[in-house]
DNA sequence: TTGACTTTATTCAGATCTCGTATTAAATAC
DNA sequence: GTATTTAATACGAGATCTGAATAAAGTCAA
């Protein structure tokens, strides 16, 4: 049982979410439309929209277009005024981002990074972030983390590429960012965060059911059902990289045949179209479109799109997501792997000739995760489970 | 973005659901302590359940053991005062079961049918039920349907078994209910309906995260994520008869090789035992069951289960459940399945050795899928989204 | 230019809800 | 028989939402 407090505030705080969605999602309006759009009475919305912009969360404009009756003021999120920070431990970089209320991304750094230290260099690029935007400004902080994440949204479990195991970054982060961010971090995993950043900045906009795969030395996954990340009942949802999707001959670096991700992962790739070996997954990806005029290469890159759409019909029996986001080394290849890999979902999925999900290439790039972090982070504020920040210098 | 009513009684709404919830999940209790669990003020509790015993929809009873201090007087749901109700169409049989706000399964009636005529014969059967029980006592329905749903939830897809297609089986039941019942009744498939039976009554008590697999002439599946229901976009998920998971060389009566209902549904059981054809599949295990002191058996049905356990792992890597409940005529063979199935899962799971689900027979019969769907019908009111009935006659 | 009209925003009284504190109630302990 | 302890209620204060009335600020048409 939730044991959040439950006065008249708690029913404030779910109206104020309610008009601040409102305004991310469809729009400075005026109080009369915010009134309608949510359902509200004028004299409410008229009210929370007097402490929105008492705080400076929100601002008062003038429309241009003017009909008859009383001119509109429309009502609008300042930019900048409340900030998610959202931040990225990864084998060769740690990353940071700030993504505001409406949506806005205000800022991303990435850094290249080694796995030893890499929390102390995060710390020191986000507290760059966080001093420069104002520590005020933020109302919570996420981290993802390639790895396996306990329930507690604390612990990593267990990551193999950084090589944690029960590690627990926010305490050496949290100093860094200051007592009341520091409290506010919430760690979770990367491939899941990056499905949260896709659905409310890149290709999966506006779709609530998504899934998202990644393609990097492995195969990553996040899920998105009603909105909501599938996390699992350990936090351990989305492996998707040794599910018996793949060539029943492949051979994978877990030791069995079969892995989808020995079909479909960088190797797999760079195998089928004569790249030579490569570290970096996306970079090997570029160089691999720049030889797409070369047929042999087309056709490698359909048999790859075949293989990775055999796996989207199974995920998608399971899951049925709206759509699907092609992201990692995929995404700039996906010109032709999305054709192809369309075709094997319709040839595979039972029930496609009824439905099946959209294919997209992820539109975010490296830093992905990082924005669904910063997202995450804003995610009590407009669900109405935590209240606004005091005062908001303006900006 | 919801249109819910936003005013102070949906305040009142949500404090006298944390009261219901409190009462249902911890049993009865005086009103410190119902305060003290729900985080609400004595005062506050006071005049909620002032409230709910003047509908009669609580009862105050008297405490036998006694500390010091004036006596508690416990407050407790009284049985029968409100119920949701369950239905379920199938190929061979119509159900309806009734369940109270503090999870009692009131009633249960199963009745054989035929396809044909199925929806009139539940209505009469549902119609009975009601009226037996009281009308004025319901405050929701649900029927629960082997098929796929719309997104809308009310619309059947596609149900094969049942020859349906965009049929619309509420329609034909609302005027047996009455109106206010009618026009409340929302389809769901019959596995997911399932799976929220076995984790409010049966085998994943107390499990938020479950899923549940149900062996039939095919194969079913229902996913709880956060105690939520995974639908899917369009309403499809949970469909995994023909993931790839079965012998790579078993034909599937869908024309492909490798399915895991190829492998594991009645058909390859009854092979694998060497059973003689059967149609139904619990009287099928049963028969099986009873032969279990021959070797021979034992060995095919611990090959089953390592088939199930394989199938398993893939689907823990996905959705992390903590709990996998096997039904449908699994459950009779489970003394065999089970151990040989968590075998399969800790060999193929990579995570297994730091976490893998409880694996577990389904504790409900066939009634699994409409004390689902009458667990689903009071979901509105224990989870403060709809108002409680005015008033109820008392039983 | 002026007055009617339209639409927006604010004000205000009324009703509901929760909370904290004080008060009453009903038992046990000494 | 009195003090103590715990439970439940009473009551005033504070916060919130709503609906109707009022004020504001334009357009439109004569």
């Amino acid at each position: 049982m939730s044991l959040a407090p439950v006065g008249t505030e708690t029913l404030r705080r779910q109206n104020t979410a309610r008009v601040l969605r409102s305004l991310r999602e469809e729009g400075p309006a005026g109080r009369a439309r915010l009134a309608e759009r949510t359902g509200l009475s004028r004299a409410t919305v008229g009210a929370i929209v007097a402490d929105l912009t008492g705080r400076t969360i929100a601002t008062e404009g003038s429309s241009r277009i003017q009909g008859r009756g009383r001119p509109v003021r429309p009502v609008a999120l300042r930019p900048g005024a409340v900030l998610g920070l959202g931040m990225e431990v990864n084998v060769d970089y740690v990353a940071a981002a700030a993504v505001d209320l409406a949506g806005a991304v205000v800022a991303t750094r990435t850094r290249p990074s080694e796995v030893d230290g890499a929390v102390e260099g995060l710390g020191r690029l986000a507290e760059e972030l966080v001093r420069e935007l104002g520590e005020d400004r933020f109302v919570g902080a996420c981290l993802a983390v390639p790895g396996l994440i306990d329930r507690d949204h604390r612990t990593v479990a267990w990551a193999p590429n950084l090589r944690w195991e029960g590690v627990r970054p926010a305490e050496s982060l949290a100093p860094v960012l200051g007592p009341d961010l520091g409290e506010a971090i919430v760690v979770e995993n990367d491939a899941n965060l990056a499905a949260l950043a896709e659905a409310h900045h890149g290709a999966a906009l506006d779709h609530h059911h998504a899934l998202y795969l990644t393609g990097t030395i492995g195969l990553g996954g996040g899920i998105l059902e009603s909105g909501r990340l599938v996390r699992g009942g350990g936090g351990f949802a989305g492996e998707i990289g040794h599910l018996p999707f793949g060539d029943r001959d492949a051979r994978c670096g877990c030791g069995r045949l079969g892995c989808w991700e020995a079909s479909v992962g960088l190797e797999a790739m760079l195998e089928l179209t004569g790249e030579p070996a490569h570290d970096d997954p996306v970079a090997a990806a570029a160089s691999v479109a720049a030889r797409a005029g070369d047929p042999a290469v087309v056709a490698a890159l359909e048999e790859l799109g075949r293989r990775i759409g055999l796996g989207i019909a199974s995920l998608s029996s399971i899951l049925d997501p709206d759509v699907v986001v092609l992201g990692g080394y995929f995404a700039p290849l996906s010109p032709w792997l999305l054709p192809a890999a369309d075709a094997a979902v319709l040839e595979r999925l039972p029930t496609a000739r009824r439905r099946r999900p959209v294919l997209r290439a992820g539109a975010l790039g490296i830093d992905a995760a990082a924005l669904g972090a910063a997202e995450h982070a804003l995610g009590a504020v407009l669900n109405g489970t935590a209240a606004l920040p005091d005062a908001s210098v303006p900006g």
